[in-house]
DNA sequence: CAGTGGTCTAGACCACCAG
DNA sequence: TGGTGGTCTAGACCACTGA
């Protein structure tokens, strides 16, 4: 061990858990005990454990000092790419069809997610996006007109709507919830699939500060897979 | 602004991004400026600035400096919890019932993903996870015998394999894949669905260093979402 | 090749909380 | 209440890379 850089320092720390050192829930040696060990500032062992500790492996508070965890949840990481992105990565010719765009009364569900005064007009869009001229997903949104009402002037037609609030109002907040469904009647017309295939759905919300700005559901065609390591 | 702490004047500079105060791609003052601005040291911006940078937020390179994303790629986490703390988390009672445990050979694409020779005995797992008593997920599970022997002498009547692996194979690196799939006859026996039934999958392969320890397909009944914010 | 971010250091003070 | 981790500082050197 004698590279340099909390990096080195992390690895080499993560492996002695691994070979299991210190049993979990056990307590490990403290800051200074681990700089002298490997010659460097506490600062630096500072970072390294920092970083395990982010990813879940062990827990460290004051004054008791840094534990490795009894059941380590795994934390992965998921990138929430924009749709053309994704399709583009997989090395598809992204394209998309605005099969309807209008402005009304949203329906009750989608104006308590949004918070809409009752009755208040919303942008409702309908999208498909296409890998290589076939269905790669469907997409169902809603925006709040209040909050972004420059949205109606929007060449929506060229840019997804998907990408035009990103470019927009880029650093919302936002909820995001993966799930399976069956495949309704329009979204198997849409989808060109059978109506009651699996679908992996997400439905995502966002929002900055105070205001609801869009909800969306989004049905990938069967066969979609989600990846990541941890 | 006066208050202390990396936190702060991240937050800080977040709203300012979020304000539009630097358009997307453009650059942001270096770490020198915003120090000065702050009246801190250079480390504690860097602190602040790199972690926006890991949101995802802004792009740093040496040299070419601080810049506000484009199109920001928003990074969703996800804790991979053990069942049996997931079932609990929702307030049910948790059991699960070990259905199936048997050492033959692999079938071809088991061997294939647990890198195991032609021919090798592998230990099949079905248990079903059970919330309140009601079937809450189905697992299939293969261990690799010759990476955990071990596991043959684990109670695994009395403790998940989920749990013992986590338990003894801490730390290990994995693969994790989430899709939407078809009930088959036996996941719709066992979750007590109808056959075809949609179902929130995850595929997970886990190894330790050069060693393949198991993979596992989990079924979740029909409802089952996973959530988290961004 | 100069200017940016990446990292390290030694020292300091503080917040927290288990003993 | 003392020992732990959390954070800050001022200064330094280095690695990378765009102008």
């Amino acid at each position: 061990m004698r590279e340099r850089g909390y990096f080195a320092i992390r690895e080499a720390i993560r492996e002695r858990i691994s070979e299991g050192e210190w049993a979990p829930g056990k307590t490990m040696p403290g800051e200074v005990d681990f700089a002298a060990e490997y010659d460097c500032a506490r600062a630096t062992i500072n970072r390294a454990l920092q970083s395990l500790a982010e990813e879940g492996i062990i827990e460290r508070k004051r004054r008791a000092g840094t534990r490795v965890k009894e059941l380590p949840t795994r934390r992965a990481k998921f990138e929430i790419p924009i749709v053309r992105l994704e399709v583009e990565a997989r090395g598809h010719a992204y394209t998309a069809n605005l099969i309807a765009q209008e402005t009304k009364a949203a329906p009750r569900r989608i104006a308590q997610t949004l918070r809409l005064h009752r009755g208040a007009q919303a942008l409702h869009l309908e999208t498909v996006h296409l890998a290589s001229g076939r269905p790669y997903a469907y997409e169902d949104r809603w925006v709040n007109l209040t909050a972004v009402p420059e949205i109606l002037e929007a060449p929506l037609y060229k840019v997804s709507a998907n990408e035009w609030l990103v470019r927009h109002v880029p650093y919302s907040s936002g909820e995001v919830c993966f799930s399976a469904l069956h495949a309704g009647k329009r979204q198997a017309e849409i989808l060109g699939v059978a109506q009651g295939a699996a679908l992996f759905a997400v439905d995502r919300t966002t929002w900055l500060e105070d205001e609801y700005i869009t909800h969306m559901q989004l049905y990938y065609s069967p066969g979609y897979q989600m990846r990541t390591r941890i």
